[in-house]
DNA sequence: GGTTTTTTTATGGTATTTTATGGTTTTTGA
DNA sequence: TCAAAAACCATAAAATACCATAAAAAAACC
């Protein structure tokens, strides 16, 4: 899977209909489905997107745990239960359910923005703020990432 | 396995016909038995359903536990003696049966609960009341679920 | 290097199909 | 024979596919 980079601002029409980065949807193009899963963020006020593969790890993931745990069901409720799968129509849009735009405070425009193996669908101006914040959390403590193990 | 995904609120008609949300019967459509299989939840108030090659995985996981296991009577009386497997009919739709709606609280409509491999069936208003709780759950505590290994 | 041409991408509107849902008729089986 | 279940038919609403154009990016050209 190749990675969701940068981020791309696109309006929204009257329908609800807004295009998916094209560089995006070559990322989700040798996929089975062609679309990707979004469900709301339970980190933030933005939606979060990603492949259907990536969803079926997930899940192969949430088996490994015990099929009755029950701090899977808080889980499994959020991530599956809130989740829609998007197809692309011809021209690569897609229409973000209205709870979700009510969700991110998205009205006319969308920002969606890269995060590797997923990625983030913002009102602009909300995203902007978090990133500013995101800099400086960064740069008070710098993060622990080991490449190799 | 397509996994199932989101939730979709339908109506039952004076027959007590629900229609199973068409991106559900999607999930079942390469199934070799074009229906569900459904048991009364013992976790929460609502029914659970599968595909029927889910439910054999739920056989072939109980044998791993012990033959004379007191709990695996106790979980194979609900799972396969509980079970009741619903073909859909031509426009896709189920007939509930009535000790299981009780069960649930299901009356005029019922909303159909994505869970990754397997799905949930709830009173609409008793799930949303779940999900909220489920929610403020993870916010209090992110879960630790890790794909990579 | 700058200009023109071509291609890709985003966006707007319309037509078609699918889906949910209500009702009626036929079949089954007790 | 009668009631319950299954099959059949019809329709409105929602979702999806289709077509057409504008804007932006990339490529080709001088």
């Amino acid at each position: 899977m190749s990675l969701f980079l940068s981020s791309y601002e696109n309006r929204l029409d009257t329908k609800g209909r807004v295009s998916v980065p094209a560089s995006f949807r070559a990322s989700v193009s040798n996929e089975k489905f062609a679309g990707v899963v979004l469900f709301r963020s339970f980190t933030n006020n933005c939606i979060e997107g990603m492949t259907m593969s990536r969803m079926e790890q997930m899940a192969a993931a949430t088996d490994k745990m015990g099929v009755f745990d029950s701090e899977l069901d808080d889980l499994t409720a959020m991530l599956f239960a809130d989740a829609r799968q998007l197809a692309f129509d011809v021209t690569g849009r897609i229409i973000i359910p209205s709870d979700m735009l009510a969700h991110a405070g998205i009205t006319d425009s969308a920002i969606f923005v890269g995060r590797g193996n997923s990625f983030q669908i913002w009102n602009p101006d909300a995203f902007r703020a978090a990133q500013e914040k995101s800099l400086n959390n960064l740069r008070a403590a710098r993060p622990n990432l080991k490449i190799g193990e």
